[in-house]
DNA sequence: ATTTGTGCAAATCGTTTGCATCTGA
DNA sequence: TCAGATGCAAACGATTTGCACAAAT
């Protein structure tokens, strides 16, 4: 019988593994943002807040966490993302059609959109600036400034 | 009795009040794009084209119609939007939200969304620069850029 | 005469809500 | 205990579609 790896397994990079510990984090991230940490929630939480940028659909995040065994409703997941988008745990992102798309990297950013598959991707640069941007109209301020590159095949 | 103004009334700007001549020329820019002049793409034509620049929903669109004495479905407002989209005499703007808005000005140029009334505005300049753009990935190329300004009162 | 467009109402899609029930602090 | 969260199903708003009828070539 070979030995399983430990539960505390070191790694070089200093990532976290130990899902004990990840849960740990999670319930204290909901916490502070004013969310008790329910079952549900934390198990959306784990789904959108461990494996690094992600962008999802509602139906994307409800569909994965039933196929991870959860019971969570559809309802509730949009509940759910609703609650995450106002504490600034998640960022909506504005792309033109039905569906919302929401974004876990909450920082500036901009996105490609890849018009035939439905998908959003992070655009690996952060060197986009947007220069020229008039005054807003008196009264008003920006609160953010989207872009969206639209891709399609060449 | 006083005299109504002249059906061709001069003015010295150049631009063309004549309702005959802007009927015709209406109905030559629908059969080039290879759609028939219809009695409701006529109508709805004259609504989008013959005021500058507009930003509309199919609903503001159906309604105005309507306001005009024009007998349209609000399904055929929609058809008709798609239309003029598929041959370009209209471009969809990126706003996440629940309904579509559509522009008259199919240039390259950005908007303003102003979220508490939901309206959308042409950004008054065209000194807008966007740098710094990555190649796309390979296989595909940019189709548009789309900058969005969310503003909020301040 | 043939093709194309239109209107209506029903269907669909993504999303939200009302409310009875359950759960975490 | 009890505010807060959840699930379900029904409600919703925007958009699309199927099909019989009407209009354009």
């Amino acid at each position: 019988m070979t030995r399983a790896a430990p539960p505390h397994e070191f790694r070089p990079d200093g990532a976290v593994t130990n899902p004990r510990v990840l849960e740990l984090a999670l319930e204290k991230k909901l916490r502070q943002a004013g969310l008790r940490p329910t079952r549900q929630r934390m198990a959306l939480g784990a789904l959108l807040f461990s494996a690094g940028d992600r962008h999802v659909t509602a139906e994307d995040l409800h569909m994965e966490a039933v196929a991870t065994g959860e019971r969570v409703s559809l309802a509730t997941v949009y509940n759910t993302l609703h609650q995450f988008l106002q504490v600034g745990l998640l960022r909506e992102v504005a792309v033109a059609g039905t569906r919302a798309y929401f974004d876990t990297n909450t920082s500036n950013h901009n996105h490609y959109f890849i018009e035939s598959a439905g998908e959003l991707v992070d655009i690996p640069s952060s060197s986009i600036r947007v220069d020229g941007l008039p005054e807003p109209p008196p009264g008003m301020r920006i609160e953010h400034v989207d872009v969206v590159v639209r891709l399609v095949k060449a």
